[in-house]
DNA sequence: TTTTGGCACTCCCGCAGACAGAGTGCCAGT
DNA sequence: ACTGGCACTCTGTCTGCGGGAGTGCCAAAA
């Protein structure tokens, strides 16, 4: 025997209700708070369905019943109609982001307002490395045998490294050291600069042969390695709201897991699909979350995706109001994106 | 009647033993863990004049004794020999920051380091801008009406924002301008720039004088207004050691203030002192942070100081291994940043 | 004058029992 | 297939009752 409608709406009405109360929801008061048409034995003979099913539980015999990572996602999936945002909410993003200077601004601003909308922990992706092109290479000598190697990508990010020369240079050199890096790599995707770079070297006259390797190996640190690296973090504090009922006792796990950059960023990383996704408790692949639900979406200037964007709490969570606002935020920082 | 000996003697080993175990101590326990060659009776009269003092307080009738903040500070000022730092803890430090590359990579070492070493929350400011020199300035056009402005401190701090041009600008034209602010700004405190820089807005030929003003304007932004911005945070996760314990049962408002830059500034921005500085609960002006200590320290490379510091607990904290590792790591750092 | 032992008192904490309330499962009736 | 009724179970809360730890005070000792 599968689901009928009703048994949906039952599923329903209980996520509704014990993502608002935080109680377990008995059938008595299923029935009180919605029109279901039917009396609390009904609805308590779908409810042994839905147990019999995985879709909730009990926290105990005799208790209300509570929706399990299963019957949260059997509701994002099927039972949730896109909420448009309030227009409050249309404001407050619009006020937000107001007289962005910068892309530091705009992913600050963004990480604070995505906090304050969902009242959540948010989590923003700088533009990836990998995703972008190469806009600019700048040397800027700091003694004879240090340089600062700046590369600003077309994404607006700028990333800077030292680069320790093997010995003094002079300025004319490395006037055509910048001039040949840029040449070479000026307009390339990033994924695409490790052979380039490897030909800049095998091709630099002897002479400069050593300083170009040195500044070929930073190169390669700065685009590849370190690339995906960067994210902003605000909301932690939200963590607290609903007393610490929420992630089982104790948000330790939590709070070790979002300083773990590598986490966070597989959390939001993986960008194939350009919706919005849902990872509900166990769906985490991160043992420290699995009181936890992620929702995140890609963003990027038109239909391409450069980075990743989200919000994590507790697996109980408004979720159409999260997914319609994760959303909407990604869109918006988007159309930003794309306008410089 | 004053404080003698042995009061003194008997409100070390209430702060030690309050530390260690977390529970309010009694005079029984207190003189069969240390040698203090007394009765429980006249550590008892003891007591009541500390208690008197304002020393130490009854969370209620009939239970132990445990430190008020005055207490703490009274430890912190008179009674706490400064501990050397382990051989392990000496070597983590190395250890830790062994290959450094960048002053991003730094501050962030540095920063998980002293979380990791003081199991509490650590807070490292980037070296002040207003403490800095301009080392390099550096102009990349980024469209023919964009460019980004890119500054490298002798600090090692590289700051770099968009400026939009009034109007078109020939790469001569930026070419000039860059020589122009590098001319004058080059070696200069950043405290000193923005006259500098009404100067040069002043002395430019008319025709480029709409250009300059621009850069100016951007200039004065991102030298001195955002100049204390950035910091590095970690080890939020270690606020939960003490269960709910400690923070008077909610780390909402410690969280809370953690995400406000501006107040962790306050915290550890405060440099006149070279000396390694404690506040304790109360001492804090900020509200929310009345039940936590913070210790902070400015560092610098050799005797100046270019930023600050530190690590925040409980104010149930151990004081001076803390103020230790801190000292020994702020020094640690400004040596690195001498090598620079 | 300072220290000490003794003693009565206070308060917390943990435990057991009682009780109300909420919710369920099942069954017989519609 | 739905409903009303009923017995049952389990939780959370409140109560009362020692046990224990710790204090304050006092009178005696050093």
């Amino acid at each position: 025997m599968s689901l009928d409608d009703r048994k949906l709406e039952v599923l329903r009405a209980i996520v509704q209700d014990y993502v608002e109360t935080h109680e377990p929801v008995g059938s008595k008061a299923l029935v009180e708070r919605h029109q279901l048409g039917v009396s609390p034995a009904t609805v308590r003979n779908d409810m042994a369905v839905l147990e019999e099913e995985g879709y909730i539980r009990q926290p105990h015999t005799s208790a209300g019943r509570v929706p399990t990572d299963a019957g949260y996602r059997l509701f994002v999936d099927r039972l949730t109609r896109i909420k448009p945002l309030t227009p409050a909410e249309r404001r407050a993003i619009e006020r937000f982001m107001v007289g962005v200077v910068d892309l530091d601004d705009v992913v600050h601003r963004t990480v604070r307002l995505l906090a304050q909308l969902t009242r959540q922990v948010a989590v923003v992706q700088y533009p990836s490395l990998s995703r972008s092109s190469v806009r600019h290479l700048e040397l800027v000598p700091i003694s004879t045998t240090r340089l600062t190697l700046v590369m600003i990508a077309d994404t607006g990010r700028v990333e800077q490294r030292l680069v320790e020369m093997p010995g003094p240079i002079a300025p004319d050199d490395v006037w055509e050291l910048r001039r040949r890096v840029n040449e070479k790599l000026v307009g390339q995707k990033l994924a695409d600069t490790p052979l380039l770079v490897q030909k800049l070297v095998d091709e630099s006259a002897p002479e400069r042969r050593p300083a170009m390797a040195c500044l070929a190996s930073v190169l390669l640190e700065t685009l590849v390695e370190r690339s995906e690296e960067r994210l902003a973090l605000a909301g932690t504090a939200n963590l607290t709201r609903g007393g610490v009922l929420d992630f089982q006792g104790t948000l330790r796990p939590v709070l070790e897991a979002l300083e773990e950059e590598v986490i966070l960023l597989k959390l939001i990383g993986d960008l194939e699909p350009s919706t919005t996704r849902v990872r509900i408790g166990d769906e985490n692949e991160i043992d420290n979350l699995r009181s936890a639900s992620v929702v995140s979406s890609g963003y990027g200037p038109g239909a391409t995706i450069v980075g990743g964007l989200g919000v994590l709490g507790p697996t109980r969570m408004d979720y159409p109001g999260t997914i319609a606002t994760v959303r909407a935020v990604a869109r918006y920082v988007g159309d930003l994106l794309a306008q410089n």
